[in-house]
DNA sequence: AGCACGCCGACT
DNA sequence: GTCGGCGTGCTC
């Protein structure tokens, strides 16, 4: 017997998930996933379209309960079944269930299906209504009606959302009272064009030599039929990417087909978004993540009626259902927000090019510091590498000096600034150029802990030490993996003692620090904690390039693709906080920051100085980034990662074993370890299992395996194979939960 | 979302 | 006893 899980074409929160028909013997051979279809649902057996998500031997549900497909929507073939095919080809290749990456492929689709907002009114009279009340007035049967009613009488119009969840009245009264002609509900569709009304007139700039060469190598590549698909632009910060880009994407709107065009969130910018709409006007949409679903789903809708060409967007944009896509862009490939935090963990960058595959799309993906995995593939001939080595005014790139810390500290300098970078920023202030100072840092300041016992303060829920915070003048301690938040204790809550010392360099105590030492500048900080606002990003990046301020101090988020015309210096205060990571991309990722820091020093007409402040500084990431020199850095960066069988040379994933309970956490881990080892599959490395690092968040114990080979597909396999045997064993099933994470960007 | 079931007040 | 409004819960 076969079956069919569907997902029904109802917009509602209790049935997005699938539902499971059997599939008649006639119908055998036409339902796939994909298809439409119709199925009795409910009570009333009433027929619905539904989607259908995977076909299976196996009942996940109680057989007498089932039914059976009523028949296949004929020629029905949307858009959704390539989406569809997106989310089985993830939920293959990251490990998920369907439903989960469903959802992530189709998010608007299942939870609004439209931003529709309803509003009930009277239709009949005023007169009529108050004797209808009269007439109500009395039965206790009617209540709900006169309570409408007089709600009615005085507001006009209410609500729906309004009516049923605050007001306890339910559809059934609406429905009757709208049957019966007394009132009336007023549909009003929105949508929202979030940054105005565009300019109309393309803007053009004139191609440079390399622009011009890398625009027609890409464009001969897309018209021919066994072209490559798939390119890699490297090129320098400034030499122009985004001229390149939008020379293609006008090759293929000039065909007919639409382009996706994906940047990492942070850099999503009224400055990055604002060039596109010059050259493009309306054929250009936008999504990002602070959009409700409903405004999201307006720019999806917006896609799918071909009303707009091109859209702009964070990951999630990689879903955009246009049905003859022509072009990914890929910007910034090398950022790690391309790759899913949660369940499904996937890549926007393989994703983008599986996708791309079904309409035989083009791919291009740019950055000035390739990732690892983007230029080993174009090396070995898999993508097209373009360089684009000249800046584009011909900008001198800019003087970077590194200063060995260890070195100050013996000299007396005990200061976090060391003297070459004072020195140059009295010298700015003076010129009333502006400084940039970024604190390599994840988060904030560092932990407390007791300068008596030396015990961190740590959260009781999970193993991580916590961090502080000063929010409103309050000492506050709180942790990153929960939430979990308390005031800071007064006295060591181990031992009792009074000493309780801050440790560890962040973003507050350098803007304290700078404001003590330069009275008189301005100084401007960006990190999570300033920037929770709704636009709180930009109105700190507008207000610094408006020159409020003479010194920004802040996170990774102020090195993204930003331009200050007036920053002549770029400070790095501790380049190698980001090293002490111990997860194999820490060297990818400093090398990555520190050569974007330094490019945002010199962008305008005074040419740019950066100061890289360290306590390594012979380490090669360091070195090369001063040297702003990928090549040299990815062939070191490269031997290391085949030497520990790394990716992209290995593949690797991580198994990651969750469970309330310590013990079978641990045990289950362990047993799943063994039946991996003993699959003996040739060139198989497994390690583990082991406690994750971070061995426990919000009291759920954490384990983890990772296995590691030079075939993908042999790390899908033995993924298949695990859930398989977790479905067998009950307890497991129940108690255990299992995920998985290919080409993990973090350690567990 | 939309249907049916069961509860309960009102009317015959 | 029966009719009908109203809230609730479930849908393979």
């Amino acid at each position: 017997m076969r079956y069919a899980n569907v997902i029904v074409d109802i917009t509602h929160e209790k049935l997005d998930k699938t539902f499971q028909y059997i599939i008649p013997d006639e119908l055998k051979d036409s339902v796939y996933p994909g298809v439409q279809a119709e199925v009795p649902f409910g009570r009333g057996n009433r027929s619905i379209k539904c989607y259908v998500v995977e076909v299976t031997d196996t009942a996940e549900y109680d057989m007498s309960k089932m039914k059976k497909i009523i028949r296949i929507v004929p020629d029905s073939i949307p858009i959704e079944s390539q989406l569809i095919a997106v989310a089985a080809w993830i939920k293959e290749n990251y490990g998920s269930t369907m439903n989960r990456a469903l959802k992530t492929v189709i998010p608007v689709h299942r939870t609004i299906k439209e931003k529709r907002q309803e509003y009930v009114r009277l239709k009949a009279s005023i007169s009529e209504t108050k004797s209808l009340m009269e007439k109500y007035h009395h039965d206790k049967r009617m209540s709900a009606r006169v309570r409408l009613l007089e709600e009615l009488v005085s507001k006009e119009e209410i609500s729906m959302e309004l009516l049923t969840k605050k007001m306890g009245i339910s559809k059934n009264v609406i429905k009757s009272l709208k049957e019966s002609g007394i009132i009336d509900i007023r549909y009003d569709t929105i949508y929202r064009t979030p940054f105005g009304n565009p300019g109309t007139e393309s803007e053009r700039n004139i191609l440079s030599d390399e622009q011009r060469e890398t625009v027609s190598s890409i464009v001969t590549e897309m018209d021919s039929p066994s072209g490559i698909r798939t390119h890699l632009i490297f090129g320098v910060t400034g030499s122009g990417k985004t001229e390149v880009y939008m020379e293609c994407i006008e090759h293929v709107l000039s065909k007919g087909r639409q382009v996706i065009v994906l940047i990492p969130e942070i850099a999503l910018t009224y400055q990055n978004v604002t060039r596109f709409y010059k050259r493009f006007g309306d054929k250009v949409s936008i999504i990002n993540s602070r959009m409700s679903q409903g405004e999201r789903y307006d720019q999806f809708r917006m896609a799918k009626e071909g009303k707009v060409q091109i859209m702009i967007g964070p990951r999630s944009a990689l879903f955009t259902p246009f049905s003859d896509l022509g072009l990914i862009i890929i910007d910034e490939e090398h950022e790690p927000a391309y790759k899913s935090e949660t369940v499904p963990k996937y890549h926007a960058r393989e994703t983008a090019i599986m996708r791309a595959g079904l309409t035989d799309a083009t791919v291009i993906l740019g950055s000035a510091t390739p990732s690892t995995e983007a230029f080993y593939k174009a090396e070995n001939g898999e993508y097209m590498l373009h360089r684009m080595d000249n800046r584009v005014k011909n900008k001198p790139m800019p003087k970077v000096n590194v200063v060995d810390l260890r070195q100050e500290l013996k000299e007396g300098n005990k200061s976090i600034f060391s003297r070459k970078l004072m020195e140059l920023i009295k010298d700015r202030i003076s010129k009333s150029q502006q400084v940039i100072l970024f604190v390599n840092r994840r988060g904030y300041a560092g932990f407390v802990s007791c300068r008596s016992c030396g015990k961190p303060l740590r959260c009781p829920h999970c193993d991580v030490s916590l961090t502080y915070h000063k929010r409103a003048g309050r000492e506050i301690m709180s942790c990153h993996y929960c939430g979990y938040q308390i005031e800071k204790p007064k006295l060591c809550p181990v031992c009792g003692s009074k000493y309780m010392g801050k440790f560890g360099i962040g973003t507050e105590s350098v803007e304290e620090k700078i404001s003590e030492l330069f009275p008189e500048a301005k100084v401007l900080r960006m990190d999570m904690d300033t920037t929770s606002g709704k636009d709180g990003h930009e109105k700190i990046l507008s207000s610094f390039a408006n020159h409020d301020a003479d010194i920004l101090v802040g996170t990774q988020m102020i090195v993204k693709g930003h331009d200050f015309p007036k920053v002549t210096l770029v400070g790095v205060i501790a380049a190698d906080l980001s090293l002490y990571a111990s997860d194999y991309r820490a060297t990818e990722r400093t090398f990555q920051l520190l050569t974007q820091a330094a490019g945002r020093a010199g962008r305008g007409e005074e040419s740019g100085e950066v100061v890289i402040q360290t306590y390594s500084p012979e380490e090669y990431s360091i070195v090369e980034a001063a040297n702003q020199d990928y090549d040299a850095f990815y062939r070191k960066e490269i031997s290391y990662r085949n030497l520990m069988r790394y990716p992209p040379v290995y593949n690797m994933a991580a198994i990651l074993i969750t469970s309330d309970n310590e013990k079978l956490c641990c045990e289950g881990a362990q047993d799943i370890a063994q039946r991996i080892k003993k699959s003996h599959i040739d060139g198989l490395t497994v390690i583990g299992a082991s406690e994750a690092s971070v061995s426990k968040i919000n009291d759920i114990y954490r384990y983890v395996i990772y296995i590691k080979h030079n075939d993908y597909n042999a790390l899908v396999h033995i993924k298949n194979g695990v859930e398989l045997y977790i479905d067998k064993k009950v307890i497991y099933k129940k108690r255990l939960t299992v995920q998985f994470d290919f080409t993990p960007m973090d350690n567990y």
